[in-house]
DNA sequence: TTTATTTTAGTAAAGATTATTATTAGGAAT
DNA sequence: ATTCCTAATAATAATCTTTACTAAAATAAA
């Protein structure tokens, strides 16, 4: 009897409406004029907090590795990356799989692909032993 | 006679040293506290300077699309996305390159590995041919 | 040295995201 | 329909990350 209920409200469902009207992959802050137009007394932070519900609910996708502190990487031999699911840090790969080639790729706004990287997601050893103790 | 010469500061060989002593990847903030240890009037405004400069001038890297603003996508049909280098816009390629299989990997530091994708970069039809007019 | 110019420290400002709190409104149960 | 419980909202403040500004210091060349 004590699992929380969610509530489709009308800005959640706007918010998710005008989402998935666009391919532009909108900013928080670009949905919100958008949705703005339609329930103009709606807040940022009530966009900012659907959409982190409907990401984490499966209903739409955040862009991979996007919106994260940057980083930076003194080692310049060619490598990849792993991030963890949990908590961002990131290892290093350091015999990488091949890189997908791009020459004669066309994809329809943009003039030029130039190139392709694989990135990996995981768990850290941290996270992992964490887990065991506090699990979900 | 008008190209800038550049000067390697103290600043800047310890900036470049700390982050190639670690395999952290470390954030600006995290590596001023490094950094500090041992020049202890830095400030965090050099830091990011200094690490802006390096990666211009090929001496570390910038993690690839972090630090960008987080971006949404309503769409949840499998596909890939490439990133302007010159404006951040992103486009879809739904006709995505198959992705690499992840089974079977072990790095150091992470306990699993659980998916990977693939990332493009390219220049954008707004960028490109904004080029023909201001070229660098 | 003197000079010209880059770089720095310190601080302010801007931008993006999260936290807080009193109020509103979904929707299940009456 | 009405009542009730609690999730969700609007509004705002706070935090975190990054960039901009400026007077002073440092570097390399003349």
């Amino acid at each position: 009897m004590s699992q929380t209920q969610t509530r489709m409200t009308r800005q959640r469902a706007v918010i998710l409406e005008e989402l998935r009207k666009t391919t532009t992959h909108p900013t928080a802050d670009e949905l919100y004029g958008k949705v703005r137009e339609r329930l103009p007394r709606i807040s940022l932070g009530t966009v900012y907090r659907n959409l982190d519900f409907l990401a984490d609910s499966g209903e739409i996708r955040r862009l991979e590795a996007a919106g994260t502190t940057k980083r930076f990487d003194g080692n310049m031999v060619e490598h990849q990356h792993v991030r963890c699911l949990c908590c961002g840090r990131i290892g290093d790969i350091m015999t990488p799989l091949p890189t997908p080639a791009v020459s004669g790729m066309h994809v329809p706004g943009f003039s030029e692909i130039r190139s392709a990287r694989i990135e990996f997601d995981g768990i850290c050893d941290q996270c992992a032993s964490a887990r065991l103790v506090a699990n979900d």
